[in-house]
RNA sequence: GCGCCCGUAGCUCAGUCGGAUAGAGCACCGGUUUCCUAAACCGGGGGUCGCAGGUUCGAGUCCUGCCGGGCGCGCCA
């Protein structure tokens, strides 16, 4: 922005042309009274050159005083050398001005090829449990951000809808002679566990299953019904959790693992030819200078493995899809098996894009969730926790909380119909949800604790959700559609409004770097900044009663543009904003 | 054995490319409502940033070693 291309021309001003591309290193103040950015690049600058930062500081301070004249007061030098600027209200309410468009400040990527994100990755006769949710909520949600800066995301749900596992349920469907158009989820699970047993337990079994998965490789016609049945059966479950959790993902974003089934010997034959495998006790593998750990690529037997099909889907989405950067979101504990797979891929240059730039791949690895005890979230049982049950207590949670505060005369929402409570409900407890999921490191292992996720203090969604019906409840009270605030200009002189109007500064910065990183709790952290800033605000400042006409209609804008900003941003997180709760 | 990740307040977590006096929430203590949603706001106490070295004007952040916890390591996915 401005302050950096000023300081930039400073830095060149004062130390010459060979430090043109200086980054100035202009952040939001870590004081606000000391001022409104810092820039902080005076301090390793001296140590490069051996100067006395503060000396240089004070320099590059006064190089830049006059061009920043006009729209902030003079830079103070302060400290070991940093170099604090303050802007004058004029200069910052015409910056929020130039933010309060549709985009919000949000420019398009200049890169505009597609990405293509692996997310959700359910199991075919396999209830979805608490680490499908992990990677459907948090897949979604980067696809979200990058498509709002423009990128054409491909959401791929690589089903696990082949192999032996998938022949073992096979078998003992029809080994028990199950009536598979009655079939619902539930059997197939047990049916999953039960395969799962006597496979391990008795060879025959197991001979048996292998047999299914040759007939359904050769495209055996009842076999291959059988088979589509449980898809069928399974995938109708997992859409109707799609369909709670609001996540844009439907039948158009299967790319099954048996969509690769026919490249997997070609795939295999390439790492031959290209030198890059290796016969090893009969297995085909790839091996590594760096670690001892190889990646098998065909097993003794001949059949292929789950890396051969993950070979086949980079080079897929790289070469067909056109996807520059090709992301997993998937499980930490396959951060080895990835580090595998993407340097098999550049080792035979299948990251290699029809512009001749290599693709970036990357693993966006998360943790586990856990339970009170602090070991994975499971059943009395012992078993995952189905990703329905989580979802229908955390709705009906949200509903609790919501129609308890309804009853009182005083809510808004008092008097609403039940289904519209329901549907506020439904939007509380599955925004709590996603946002606990987001909202921390991803990386880290997470409790799973339902109290403190719905709890609407602290950094929770329902607390930014509340912020946001906050604001809409202004407009409804002053019978003003919050979209025409027209052009009222901006007067910020409480300490309050300041702050709103430097952090609404921040937001299209905040959804670059998110987008970057692929650190979703980056842009958490800024709603729930922005989120307390407006309560505080809120809290001081007046809006319908507020002493002028003109200091009105500034704060009428002001609270349009947070309320934007937070629904924006809890868009891009797939968290819904109603207008009362 | 080898490798990867994590360790910040009693608890749950932030901490940007190495920058100022390490910040939130919960819990605890105190205050605020004739006023747009008190599901809120304001204030207070609470820290050996796992430990020990090192690099640096400056380290929670980078390097080395150690301690503790988790996870992964040839034909499951």
């Amino acid at each position: 922005m401005i302050l950096d291309a000023a300081l930039r021309r400073a830095i060149t001003t004062t130390l010459g042309d060979d430090y043109r591309d200086t980054d100035p290193l202009i952040r939001p103040s870590q004081r606000p009274q000391l001022g409104d950015f810092q820039a902080n690049a005076a301090m390793s600058l001296g140590k490069q050159i051996g100067t006395d930062p503060r000396r240089l500081a004070q320099q590059i301070a006064e190089a830049v005083t006059r061009e920043l004249s006009a729209i902030a007061e003079p830079p103070e030098v302060a400290g070991p050398g940093f170099i604090n600027i303050r802007l004058k209200p004029e200069a910052l309410a015409e910056m929020l001005t130039a933010v309060d468009t549709a985009a919000l400040g949000i420019t398009p990527d200049p890169d505009t090829r597609p990405i293509a994100i692996d997310l959700c990755g359910v199991n075919i006769a396999k209830q979805m449990h608490v680490g499908h949710l992990r990677s459907t909520i948090i897949g979604d949600a980067l696809a979200r951000i990058l498509e709002r800066r423009g990128r054409r995301v491909h959401r791929e749900n690589h089903l696990g809808d082949w192999g032996l596992t998938i022949a073992m349920v096979l078998r003992e469907l029809r080994a028990s002679k199950a009536d598979l158009d009655a079939l619902v989820l539930d059997d197939l699970d047990a049916a999953y566990r039960r395969a799962q047993h006597q496979c391990a337990r008795d060879t025959n079994a197991d001979a048996a299953a292998k047999e299914v998965l040759v007939a359904l490789q050769q495209g055996d016609a009842d076999v291959r019904r059988d088979w589509q049945k449980i898809i069928d059966v399974t995938m109708q479950a997992v859409y109707e959790s799609f369909d709670l959790l609001g996540v844009k993902l439907g039948p158009e974003n299967n790319r099954p693992e048996s969509s690769y089934r026919d490249q997997l010997p070609e795939v295999v034959d390439a790492f031959i030819q290209a030198g890059l495998a290796q016969e090893d006790q009969g297995a085909l593998i790839i091996r590594f200078d760096d670690r001892d750990r190889p990646l098998i690529i065909r097993k003794s037997d001949g059949g292929y493995l789950y890396s051969t099909t993950d070979l086949a889907a980079v080079r897929y989405r790289v070469q067909q899809l056109d996807a520059s950067r090709v992301i997993y979101v998937v499980d930490a504990r396959q951060r080895d098996h990835f580090r595998d797979v993407f340097d098999a891929v550049r080792r035979i240059g299948w990251d290699l894009l029809a512009d001749g730039t290599r693709a970036q791949l990357v693993h966006v690895p998360f943790g586990a969730v856990l339970g009170a005890d602090r070991s994975p979230l499971k059943t009395r049982s012992g078993e995952n926790v189905p990703l329905a049950t989580l979802l229908k207590k955390a709705i009906e949670r949200g509903a609790l909380e919501v129609k308890k505060r309804a009853a009182d005369p005083a809510a808004p929402t008092h008097g609403l119909d039940p289904r519209q409570l329901d549907q506020i409900g439904r939007a509380v407890g599955i925004g709590a949800v996603k946002y606990a999921d987001l909202s921390s490191d991803l990386v880290r292992d997470y409790l799973f604790n339902l109290d403190r996720m719905i709890a609407f203090e602290g950094n929770t969604g329902p607390y930014l959700q509340y912020a946001h019906a906050r604001v809409c409840s202004i407009f409804a009270k002053a019978n003003v559609d919050p979209q025409e605030v027209g052009d009222a200009g901006f007067v910020l002189k409480d300490g309050s409004e300041r702050q709103l109007a430097l952090l609404l500064l921040r937001y299209a910065g905040v959804v670059a770097d998110t987008a970057r990183t692929l650190e979703p709790h980056r842009l958490c952290t800024f709603l729930y900044d922005l989120a307390n800033a407006y309560s505080s605000f809120y809290e001081r400042c007046p809006v319908l009663k507020a002493q002028s006409e003109p200091l009105r209609r500034s704060r009428l804008r002001l609270c349009g543009l947070v309320r934007r900003v937070l629904a924006d941003g809890l868009d891009l997180l797939g968290i819904e904003a109603p207008q009362r709760m």
